[in-house]
DNA sequence: AAGTCGGATATTTTT
DNA sequence: TATCCGACTT
């Protein structure tokens, strides 16, 4: 039921993602043409392009301003000297990403190459919506427009432009060019593998989950620290199982090799690595003359290498953040990037800060700036604003967590009767599962949501399987895959699965996983399904069903084993015709695979004009997922401490500021109205299923008693007004008993 | 060697 | 609640 319902809802998701491809073009092409009647049109639309260029920028404030033309005077086409690096502090909701877009277009429309332009955001959705932008703003300047017309190439997250160059790059660094990517659960399957393979999942005492190690080997990777650090600073439940991680890790990495796969991390380590090879390094670096970088707060150290490779004088560098809002220090992002990034360099980077904020009213940005302010080591100057408001944030009581969810649910029906629409509404959480009771509550009213964060489609066991199929096929050598795939068959189970992988990997060739195959023993009881396998098989490894029929080949081979071992089978089934259609929207199996892995569609990538949506929904998302976005009405979830700060989050002193900064992003996500709610009482849920066991819980402690003004605390439901019910309320309710009654026993007259 | 069952145990956030 | 491991049955 539960399950049913996540995936229906993942399907929802699914759908938001539409291939990358389509953007640009369709974007561009409402530009009007750029026809104009005159004797000299390049210098016509050069003049054009510079009055339109004047026109932008008095739509900006000073500092905005500053920012966009930094480095003018230079000018910026190819060939030109190019300007000092800049750091951009953009405070929340200071329209860091129209600056930001405003300064690419004004590289552009001043003569920059748009294919030598560098963009690095934080997902592939704010490269999207960073694209369209400049598209918009380009647009009113026809020389601008033109050039913009070809493209803004290199768009993209750090991982997603790694993985495009590394392909490129492939054969220069001994990569295979044809290498999968493993996402993250791949890749903790793949750890799982070699821990068993070591023998460290016997042991008296339990070796940490698959997952936690990946994060360990992660964290190490992308903070250049030690494991021994790693382990002391955030993971010291493992410390004891050091020396055992050290040896997991050493062959994890040697089975990526031999696979010929990587992981998330090992796009930037690859690209690093590559960058500080003289011989790759020039080529590389001279590839792009400007280099912007949004949501730098929380890049990590492995990211700053990159582009001190790339661009070692700074020159040509641009990097926007506000490292008040750095929440990501568990994924190895570090602050110091942003701290230290003007000194790096000589001269030192010039600095611009923005700090007026367009997005929330006073009183929201007043009660912002409080929890803020309570950091212990800020950089940032508090934002302003001149939007007043009488409506202080609200800071509401409730008994419980069903109470929260009616409190939230009947909130948004309210604003939405005063003409607010659902869209215009969002609920945020610090942790996904959350938001587990508003959702049911959700749905038992009927309001349509979508869900950003957690869980995610390509978690589900019956698309995992079938992107494993490809993926296989794509990549023989990939053992998780292999194995995943193998096993799907009724008789196979792991020993048989890893005899088979080994005979692939001692072939030779593109065809090694159909020769294997076709030469395998198979085990008695798998001999019915071997055949309809073994040329399917052969048949991907031929390419001899082109893309994207051969999706259909694979969801029709899956169908039975789908039948077999799922009970809600239809409901999967509707997934794989869902994704299908997808899959058709991408130029190649690689592509797909690609794309998928570095870009799920968890949600993220809300917005394309896609009929579905159409419809009005409410948005519900982890913190984490919401930056960068705003809505006119936010609900903060569970602002209790345990929920934020996350007990788990509570350890060091480090962590413990970045709850702080998350509660802030949280509320600096509103426009008009704001909503804390603290409800008194939780459930107990990860403890024994024994029962009713809870929890009292206290208001969030980056809530002081001395910031109470700043809020509108009140209880809900209000106190009830005694009042007893009317008679003719009681008569009623007596005379719906007895039909009730009545009606029950007709069923069995 | 595969598959199934029961019991024990967990550490949020994501490219 | 989901996952992981070990013991058991086929």
């Amino acid at each position: 039921m539960d399950i049913q319902c996540a995936t229906r809802l993942s399907i929802d998701r699914l759908f938001l993602l539409s291939p990358p491809s389509a953007r640009p073009v369709s974007t561009v092409s409402s530009v009007p043409p750029a026809v104009s009647p005159t004797s000299d049109p390049v210098s016509r639309a050069a003049a054009e392009a510079a009055s339109a260029v004047s026109a932008w920028l008095a739509k900006l404030n000073d500092a905005q301003r500053a920012a966009v033309e930094h480095g003018s005077e230079t000018g910026f086409a190819p060939g030109a000297p190019m300007p000092q690096a800049l750091l951009v502090i953009a405070g929340a909701g200071s329209g860091k990403t129209n600056t930001l877009a405003h300064r690419v277009a004004h590289l552009i429309a001043n003569g920059a190459d748009p294919h030598r332009i560098l963009l690095l955001t934080f997902s592939r959705r704010a490269a999207q919506e960073m694209t369209r932008r400049v598209a918009r703003i380009a647009a009113s300047a026809p020389g601008a427009a033109a050039v913009l017309a070809q493209g803004l190439t290199w768009a993209g997250t750090f991982h997603g432009v790694g993985a495009r160059l590394l392909r490129e790059y492939a054969e220069q660094i001994g990569l295979s060019p044809a290498f999968t990517i493993n996402d993250r659960e791949d890749s903790a399957d793949l750890m799982n593998l070699v821990r068993h393979e070591l023998g460290f999942s016997a042991k008296e005492k339990r070796f940490p989950a698959k997952s936690t190690c990946l994060a360990i080997y992660s964290r190490v990777v992308n903070t250049g620290d030690s494991l021994a650090n790693v382990l002391n600073r955030s993971f010291s439940w493992c410390l004891e199982w050091e020396p055992q991680l050290r040896v997991l890790f050493a062959s994890y990495v040697d089975a990526k090799q031999k696979q010929n796969v990587l992981d998330y991390d090992d796009l930037l380590l690859y690209w690093a690595t590559m960058a500080a090879e003289p011989v790759i390094a020039a080529d590389l670096a001279g590839r792009f003359d400007h280099i912007l970088v949004d949501e730098y707060q929380d890049t990590n150290r492995l990211q700053a290498s990159i582009l001190l490779a790339l661009k070692p004088d700074g020159r040509g560098l641009t990097v926007v953040g506000d490292d008040a809002q750095a929440i990501y220090s568990f994924r190895g992002a570090t602050v110091r990037n942003i701290l230290d990034f003007p000194a790096q360099f000589d001269p030192p980077a010039r600095q611009v800060t923005l700090e007026r904020n367009y997005r929330s009213t006073a009183p929201i940005l007043a009660a912002s700036n409080a929890v803020i302010d309570a950091a212990t080591e800020r950089f940032t100057k508090n934002l302003w604003t001149d939007r007043p408001s009488q409506q202080r944030p609200r800071l509401v009581t409730v008994a419980d967590e069903a109470t929260q969810a009616r409190y939230v649910v009947e909130q948004i029906l309210e604003a939405r009767e005063a003409g607010m629409t659902l869209k215009q509404q969002a609920v945020l959480f610090r942790a996904a599962h959350h938001s587990a009771t508003l959702e049911i509550e959700l749905a038992r009213r009927n309001i349509p949501f979508v869900k950003f964060g957690g869980l995610r489609f390509l978690d589900a066991a019956h698309v995992k399987d079938v992107l494993a199929v490809l993926r296989w096929a794509e990549n023989p050598l990939d053992r998780v895959a292999g194995f995943r795939v193998t096993q799907l068959l009724p008789g196979v189970g792991p020993a048989n699965a890893a005899r088979l992988l080994d005979q692939v990997a001692a072939c030779t060739g593109a065809y090694r996983a159909a020769e294997a195959l076709a030469a395998f023993a198979a085990p008695p009881r798998a001999a019915e399904d071997w055949p309809a396998f073994a040329s399917l098989i052969d048949n991907l490894s031929m390419r001899a069903t082109p893309w994207p029929a051969e999706f259909e080949r694979v969801r029709r081979w899956y169908e039975p084993h789908l039948e077999r071992n799922h009970e809600d089978a239809p409901v999967r089934h509707a997934d794989l015709l869902q994704m299908e259609s997808i899959a058709s929207t991408y130029a190649s199996r690689e592509r797909f695979l690609t794309e998928l892995t570095l870009d799920p569609p968890d949600a993220t990538s809300a917005e394309s004009a896609d009929p579905l949506l159409d419809e009005d929904y409410l948005i519900l998302s982890t913190i984490h997922s919401a930056k960068g976005q705003e809505w006119r009405n936010v609900f903060v979830l569970n602002g209790v401490d345990g929920c934020i700060p996350s007990d788990l989050g509570a350890g060091s002193d480090e962590e413990l500021e970045e709850e702080r900064r998350l509660l802030y992003v949280a509320m600096t996500r509103a426009k008009e109205d704001l909503h804390i709610v603290v409800p008194q009482r939780f459930y107990v849920h990860n403890q024994a299923a024994a029962g009713d066991r809870h929890v009292w819980a206290s208001r969030t402690r980056f809530i002081g008693t001395a910031m109470l003004p700043l809020f509108e605390s009140r209880a809900w439901p209000p106190p009830p007004v005694a009042s007893a019910p009317s008679a003719a309320g009681l008569a009623a309710a007596a005379q719906a008993k007895v039909e009730i009654a009545a009606k029950l026993r007709k069923m069995w007259d």
